[in-house]
Order: structure tokens, then sequence, then C-alpha cells
DNA sequence: GCAAAAGTGTTGGAAATACACCCATGT
DNA sequence: ACATGGGTGTATTTCCAACACTTTTGC
């Protein structure tokens, strides 16, 4: 980067660190926070963690989990630090995807937010912090939320789904081990669509990144599938040519 | 976002906009900058524009175009203003790419830096400003930039190899007339690979976006090809289904 | 035995690939 | 005439979509 006072054209414009240092003082008056947008998925639907806004003026609307940056924290490990402070997890999957930096975006004053999205396991990590109304919520239900909160949820839903397709983000939503319906419920629902399911196994085996763990379902009040789990050693060995132009 | 003080778990937690703002105010101690990859094409090859850092530190080398986002500014607007001064071009294709915020990413102080691609066309726009030897570089030898700038280089020639095979943008980087030669020449270079010509007509040819100029090419040293543009309007009505899971 | 979901193959069409020859122009 | 790239067609293969019946288990 490369710092450019109005109107200095001159071509042997070189900056001591000290020049530097003060033109950065001078411009810092930007807060910098971090919002996720935290996937979860149960009893066949896509899930989205959201609290009660805490702020006044957004008092009976749905947020996002976010907070500020810190001066002396890493943007990732703030993200890091806000899953782990609302779920208690860590080691998650978690993705930048945008940063949304409107003059007006936040009452509080210029906040620009850098939004990420997580992917997490309902079942194995039950929410011990409930404080701010915090709970799961049906994707399809997201409407209205606090801020510029719902254009952040939108524009991470679309990368989710983009996403989903090409790399094998799904399978830390599920069990560590599931069965194909449970993996073909998950694509129907984070992609609104059904599929059909000879077609989906045939693509899924044909990847051969499944494990079959010779074990079946239990207490499933019909025939019971057998239980697989995503064989990511492998997965990272292949190497994808990925050359397909199509608009 | 939610504000969140460590140690606070009262659910009744709501704030002022006093509260708020003096909490935006007391953590505003990060800068805030943008990143300019800039691409153009020329002589078959894709090109990126660097300019010498102006900071004595990186005194010999290259670095991209970037400048610190103003308090009041929007940070798209801030990217249009720098590429506007560094090339006197408004209306450009520019997508936000990632945002770059690793604690010493930047010697002046905490700056959090975020990276937008561009894609001019060389031939109609001539480079004006020549500060800080400003020019044209062959992608495949950008080394070694300044501050994090190889990596952030990175991450924008990727997002554009990607981009470029699933919308048309590549024709920004071409004459408004161009021959199927040029434009496979255009792929050819940005993705690094030789394709089948008769393949890759057939490819554009279906996909029904090229305007038929009934023009030709005039002063080459062999058959002349036919021109085309782009249409545009067709494309933006075209409604694609996109799914497709393939990891 | 009945409900409910598991498991399994084939076929036809579409798209991608590989590949070779003639044509138009400038020199 | 020749060098250079423009322009075209076909055969093969691969991938995807559509589609129906039998099997296993719980109740």
């Amino acid at each position: 980067m490369t710092f450019m006072p109005d109107g200095n054209s001159n071509s042997k414009n070189v900056k001591t660190l000290k020049i530097v240092q003060s033109e950065v003082q001078s411009t810092n008056k930007i807060a910098l926070s971090v919002d996720c947008v935290i996937f979860g998925f149960d009893e066949n639907k896509l899930k989205v963690l959201l609290i009660r806004s805490d702020m006044k003026k957004f008092q009976s609307k749905w947020s996002l989990l976010g907070d500020l940056v810190k001066p002396e924290e890493d943007i990732d490990s703030a993200a890091y630090r806000i899953l782990k402070q609302r779920t208690g997890l860590d080691h998650l999957y978690l993705e930048q995807v945008h940063t949304f930096g409107s003059i007006n975006r936040h009452p509080g004053g210029r906040v620009v937010s850098v939004a990420y999205y997580s992917l997490i396991n309902i079942q194995h990590h039950k929410l011990k912090i409930l404080d701010n109304e915090l709970h799961w919520h049906d994707v399809d239900s997201v409407t209205d939320l606090a801020f510029d909160h719902q254009e952040i949820f939108d524009t991470c839903y679309t990368r989710l789904q983009k996403r989903v397709q090409e790399h094998p983000l799904g399978f830390s939503l599920l069990p560590n081990k599931f069965s194909l319906r449970e993996l073909q419920n998950l694509y129907e629902a984070i992609l609104g669509v059904k599929l059909d399911r000879r077609n989906f196994r045939k693509k899924f085996f044909a990847m051969d990144f499944l494990i079959d763990l010779d074990e079946i379902e239990e207490n499933v009040p019909h025939r019971p599938g057998k239980l697989y789990k995503f064989n990511y050693s492998k997965y990272e060995k292949r190497n994808k040519k990925w050359i397909g132009i199509d608009f």
C-alpha cells in the first residue's frame, strides 16, 4: 500500500517511518468489527445463531454475533474469539466473506465490519450461554435484522451455498458418522432444492471420499441405513483441475 | 453486531447510543486502507500495475496501489478514488476480494487493508501519471512485493482466475471490438493454459452472447478474423441454475 | 402385512474432448 | 508460392437426468 497525500505528485516521494506512523495515527478514526454468521443443521433444517440486539435503537430486532476488533488483535483471531465467547467452541471452520464499510451502517459511529461465517454441529455443542435470547433460527425465517445484518447474512448464505458445492464443508454440520440420507437432507436444506436420491448417491460414491464404517443407523422406524465418514486425508491429496468456462 | 464487554453476562444488557459511541471511539485505534490489484492485458500477456513503494523500508520493492480510507469515506468509494487517482479512470469493474488484518503487516502501525481488483483495457487508457515508476508488469514476473502485497496479489490473481470462468469479466480487458483469437489469448493468459481453438469457439458461440459485427480485423499479416462484441444485455437476462456438487 | 426408507441400474441426451482439413489474406 | 492464422465438422467419450422396483426393518 502506498500513501498519497492529495496533490502530491513528486516522483521522489519517499517517506520515513515516522511520517507514515503519523499518517496512520491521524487517519485511524474508523473502528473495526467482526460479525459472524454461524450456521448449524438440525431437524433437517439449516439454522443460524442470532441474538437480540443489545442496542436500544434496535431493541426488538435480531442481530448477528459480533464484536469490535481489539487494537492488538488479528481479525481472524477476533472471529475465533467471538465464536468461542458465544458458543464455547474452538477449532471450527471459519471463512472470511466480505467487508462492509458503508459510512452510516452503524449508529455508534464509523464502524467497518468484516463478515465471517462458520459451520457448527448443533448436536455436539448445546448452547451454554443464552444471553440476549441467543438461539437457533431457521434460515428461511431470517428477515429484518438489526443494522445491515440482513445484507451480511444474505451475502454469507449465498457464499455458503456456493462453497458447499465446491468443497466438503457440509460434513462439519453432520455427526461424525452419518447416513447418506442425512447428507442428502443437508444439501437439500442448504441449497433449497430437491435432489434425486439415486443420482445423489451415485455422485458421492463416484467421488470416493466416503468411508464405509460397516455400521448401521439405530432407532430408526424403518430399514436402517449404512453409516459413513468423510475421508479428509484422501480429499486433501486430490488435485482438481478446474478449467471450465461457463457463465 | 453486538458489543460484549468481558464478563458481562447480564441478559438485560441494553446499551444507549451514548455508551456505544464511547465504545466505538475507544476502540478505533486501527487504520483502514485499500489496496488495488489492477489487471490489464497487452501483447497477449496478463499485466498488473505496480509502483515503487514510497516507504523507505521497502525502497527497492514493488508495491500495489493503495491508500488509507478517509474517516468519512465508504470503502468502495475509496477503491474507486484510488483507481481514479492512479489511472484517471472511472466506471471500471471493481471487486472486493479479501481483508488482510495481521497485526504486523504494516510497519507504520496497525493498518487493516481491504483488497480489491480491477480490470482495465490498456489500449484505451495510456497511463498519464507515472509517479513512483508506475507501470505494467507481467503477472508472471511479480515476486517479492513490499508489505504483504505478494499475498494480496496472489489472492486477487487466484480470485480473478476463478471469476473469469464464471462471469464475463474478461471482456473489459479487451477492445470494444475483438476477434475470437484475442478472446482466446486472453483466457489462455489469465488461466495459464492452452485451449483447443475449435472447442473454444464452439463454447462461446453456443453461449450465444457474442454479437457478430460484420467487420473484420485490419492490418494483420494473415487472413483477418471477424470482430465481435459482448452482448451484455442478453447476459443480464440469463438465469443460470448453478446446482452442481463437485469437489 | 404394512409403512417407510434403503438400496440398486439402465437408458437417452447433452456436453466436452480430440482431432484434420480447406480458406483467405499479406508478403 | 508460401506462411499464417481463420474457419469449420465429426466421432468418441463422459457426464447428467430421468426413472421403478426390490429389500430390510419397525411397528
